[in-house]
DNA sequence: GCAAAGATTTGCT
DNA sequence: GCAAATCTTTGCC
């Protein structure tokens, strides 16, 4: 149960808008003692089949359905046979769009992201000598909070989210994996734009669109925005 | 049925 | 700064 669902309507209207919305927003997953927080801090919006940087540029698939649903739900795929990415759809039922959650700040259940880290870390096939195993945990467990989730994938791994996660309301309370309002307390937050990272396959103007949208100052951003703390909007 | 590429991360040069 | 790891999805034969 979550006290202040995040409004549908608000990922209902254009996806650019909502990519500033959701920023500050809170990510949690599960309940009771285990439950994990984290504030968004770094989305990249896809938007509409004419994007050539987004999964819907080809129509509508099995794999991008959700796209095509309704606002709010979870789009999560696998990239790169290794990793998951998680999205959250806007805009209405038919308009394909969505926003890939490329980074989050923990604000409780740290420890749960940890351990979550290292279980994925050592899942992956090519971790499997002891020695190495043993060696990524500690590396896992020394990280400084800000940087459990400093990525797509790493999002994912943090909230142990995968492509059974596909298709969830986050917008339902009562969702396990789900998106809440950011309490009354939080200040303002200063946006920083960019290009999306990752889509050079992606021919322009899409290439080079300011769609990736994250929080200026924040340690947890990824990559090179993570430096970026100006408190005007920027444009990288 | 087969080949190619990918909304990433990590480790080594 | 570059390449490897890994496997699903998509496109074409």
């Amino acid at each position: 149960m979550t006290d202040r669902p995040f409004p549908r309507d608000l990922l209902a209207a254009g996806t650019l808008d909502a990519a500033r919305l959701v920023l500050g927003v809170f990510l949690i997953r599960g309940s009771g003692p285990e439950r994990r927080v984290a504030r968004i801090v770094e989305v990249e919006a896809y938007v509409g089949d004419d994007d050539m940087a987004s999964h819907a540029h080809l129509g509508r698939t099995k794999r991008n359905a959700v796209m095509f649903g309704p606002p709010g739900v979870a789009y999560v795929y696998l990239v790169y046979g290794m990793y998951h990415c998680l999205n959250i759809v806007t805009e209405a039922s038919g308009r394909p769009a969505a926003l890939l959650v490329r980074a989050v700040e923990p604000v409780e259940g740290e420890a749960e992201m940890r351990l979550a880290r290292v279980r994925s870390a050592q899942t992956r096939p090519n971790r499997n000598a002891t020695a190495d195993a043993d060696r990524t945990r500690r590396q896992i467990e020394g990280l400084p909070a800000s940087r459990l989730a400093s990525g797509p994938g790493l999002v994912c791994a943090a909230f142990s989210i995968d492509r059974s996660d596909n298709g969830i309301d986050m917008c339902d309370g009562n969702s396990d994996l789900r998106i809440e309002a950011a309490p009354p307390g939080d200040g303002p937050l200063t946006v920083a734009t960019g290009p999306r990272i990752g889509i050079g396959y992606a021919p322009e103007p899409w290439l080079s669109q300011p769609w990736r949208y994250f929080v200026a100052g924040s340690a947890a951003v990824s990559g090179r925005g993570r430096n970026v703390t100006g408190r005007r909007e920027v444009t990288e």
